[in-house]
DNA sequence: ACACTAATTACATGACCGTC
DNA sequence: GACGGTCATGTAATTAGTGT
């Protein structure tokens, strides 16, 4: 698609000559078009890192995308920076940007958009508006003049442009035009800069609907939108991208669905006006012994209780698929939202791990971009309407003058993993120190006597997650002062090799069933992307998702300080 | 090819709710 | 209060895979 080979074969000459110009020279007409500092960008093409580099040190937090290898391997190493990630991708697809998860202040396709052909051209922009953050702006420079046949480029024009953004709802802020800087008379530029002339939450408004005016007469739609929103907040890395949806294993949706309705049943909490939901049959019933937390990916089952299971939640999913999934419809229209594809029961393994194949053998679940993207960037809000629908449902179904049934809802529907908490990665660190070996502070490096904490690295009320990698020793000072901020990524940056060996030590080198666990963990939860992920890719992930907790929640940043550093720490931890 | 099982479809019933 | 729409749910028949 793209002319990857010139650049492959060229890629040092062709930085050197990107890199004789600064990013005000060429662009000099988008510095008053610029977000504030600390807002995220995309840059698409990114050649030499040239404009990247120059967003980060301006401090915005930086995606830098580039096809050619060569390319990208000249831009990793001319401008080395933390606020900056690499990836390798191309339009019009942008599969890995996709599957980060985040949104963007600002794109900028500098001297890119006359190498993509002009079929793919209606894609490549779709793609971008999904990308765009409310308020979000979209820079490309079209090269026109004498094409260069050796690049292979095709023709662009304004209007062109121009027609194509309208069909996205994108609206022209800016055109300017401009010389070559390169000095070619043959060539110029015209700068066009596209907004989102609304807050761009398009599936807002539909949701809103769907929770508060659509007509209900169970519970079920409201549990299948919390079990989604949920399903998007903290276990996004089991999702498969497509062009226009995503696609969740079914066998997550029943899992959560299981998981959420368990106590509410066990507590006789209605459910629809008469009789009890049609998922509780005795396969249900029959899993009266496990706690609603054992219900999570990596959890092990065995002999009853695993066939118990597989049945329980193949039922589920086909009460789903008939139900809610059926009759959640676009509004005016007879048209499901979401699609659910069954597929045929396996025989259930055994023992039974709950595992991605596991939880795909159940089938598929779509659902379409826009609400996927509401539900990941806002369930912050989201969440708790559902609830209090949920809890509103509860109390019009009981009849029965139970007082204080609004709070028994309130506290049965709280999603908490109390089980895990840091006490698993406390025990690792007794363990190592009964061992012998040291356990430092992750953020500091300080060794760790008596006194310590396990600290969320992302803070539990902003994001209740007890996963393994999550937990990372810390000074008990320091976790003081850190309490419900947000780790800055140049520190998480400066940690990162502390974290690998905390791990290792702790979780990685317990054996294979502890490691699965470990990565099982955090592909869920997190962005990852590659398919056998090390310890390196975690960490990659966690800064990535580090920024979409910082946008989307405004948390305060932390940085550690205070405490003396002690760079030796790193060298001293065993590996 | 055959038996077996699960999934799917078709059909029926009844509760509930808003509307006229 | 009749009426029609929306669902939940059960039953039975049909179809689609799977193992042998």
């Amino acid at each position: 698609m793209f002319p990857i080979t010139y650049y492959e074969q060229h890629a040092a000459r062709l930085a050197e000559q990107y890199e004789s110009l600064a990013f005000e020279e060429v662009h000099a007409n988008l510095v008053d078009l610029l977000p504030a500092p600390g807002a995220t960008v995309l840059d698409v093409g990114a050649g030499s890192g040239r404009d990247a580099a120059w967003f980060a040190a301006q401090g915005y937090d930086v995606v830098a995308v580039e096809p050619s290898d060569a390319m990208l391997a000249q831009a990793r190493s001319r401008h080395p920076s933390s606020r900056i990630r690499w990836l390798s991708d191309d339009l019009p697809d942008l599969a890995n940007v996709r599957r980060l998860g985040l949104r963007f202040d600002f794109i900028l396709l500098s001297a890119v958009w006359m190498h993509v052909p002009p079929a793919a051209r209606q894609r490549a922009l779709r793609k971008l508006a999904t990308l765009l953050a409310p308020q979000g702006r979209i820079a490309i420079s079209l090269r026109l003049g004498t094409p260069d046949d050796e690049r292979a480029m095709h023709p662009v024009s304004l209007p062109e442009l121009a027609s194509l953004a309208r069909q996205f709802g994108l609206r022209t802020v800016h055109v300017s035009d401009s010389r070559d800087r390169l000095g070619r008379t043959e060539v110029w530029w015209t700068n066009v800069v596209l907004g989102l002339p609304d807050d761009g939450l398009g599936a807002l408004p539909l949701l809103r609907h769907l929770i508060l005016v659509d007509e209900k007469s169970s519970t079920y739609k409201i549990a299948l939108l919390r079990v989604l929103a949920r399903i998007a907040d903290s276990a996004a890395g089991l999702a498969r991208h497509e062009a226009e949806s995503v696609v969740v294993p079914l066998g997550l949706v029943a899992l959560f669905w299981l998981r959420m309705f368990k106590p509410l049943i066990e507590h006789s909490l209605p459910q629809m006006p008469a009789g009890r939901p049609a998922f509780v049959t005795d396969n249900f019933t029959s899993l009266f012994a496990v706690t609603a937390v054992e219900l999570r990916i990596g959890s092990v089952f065995r002999d009853r209780t695993a066939k118990h299971l597989h049945q329980s939640l193949s039922e589920i999913a086909q009460v789903i698929r008939n139900m809610p999934a059926n009759y959640l419809r676009w509004p005016a229209s007879d048209k499901p939202i979401f699609e659910v594809t069954r597929r045929r029961q396996i025989p259930t393994p055994s023992p039974l791990q709950i595992d991605d194949i596991f939880l795909w053998s159940l089938g598929d679940f779509r659902i379409p971009l826009d609400i996927w993207q509401a539900l990941t960037h806002y369930n912050v809000w989201i969440e708790p309407v559902l609830v209090a629908e949920w809890v509103r449902l509860i109390d019009a179904y009981c009849n029965d003058g139970r007082p204080d049934i609004r709070t028994l809802a309130h506290v049965l529907l709280a999603w908490v993993d109390p089980a895990r908490d840091t006490g698993f990665a406390r025990a690792a660190v007794e363990r190592l120190r009964a061992a012998g070996k040291p356990v430092y502070c992750v953020w500091t490096g300080a060794r760790l006597r008596d006194e310590y904490d396990v600290d969320h690295c992302f803070p539990f009320a902003a994001w209740p997650c007890g996963d393994a990698w999550n937990l990372m020793p810390a000074a008990r000072q320091v976790n003081n002062q850190k309490s419900n901020r947000l780790v800055t990524q140049a520190a998480l940056e400066r940690a990162g090799d502390a974290i690998g060996a905390w791990w290792q030590d702790a979780f990685l080198s317990q054996g294979d069933g502890q490691r699965r666990q470990f990565f099982l963990e955090a592909s869920q939860t997190l962005p990852l992307l590659v398919a056998d992920p090390g310890t390196e890719d975690v960490i990659d992930a966690m800064k990535v998702h580090r920024i979409r907790l910082e946008k989307d929640q405004g948390l305060r940043a932390w940085e550690p300080g205070g405490v003396v550093k002690r760079s030796r720490a790193v060298v001293d931890s065993p590996v």
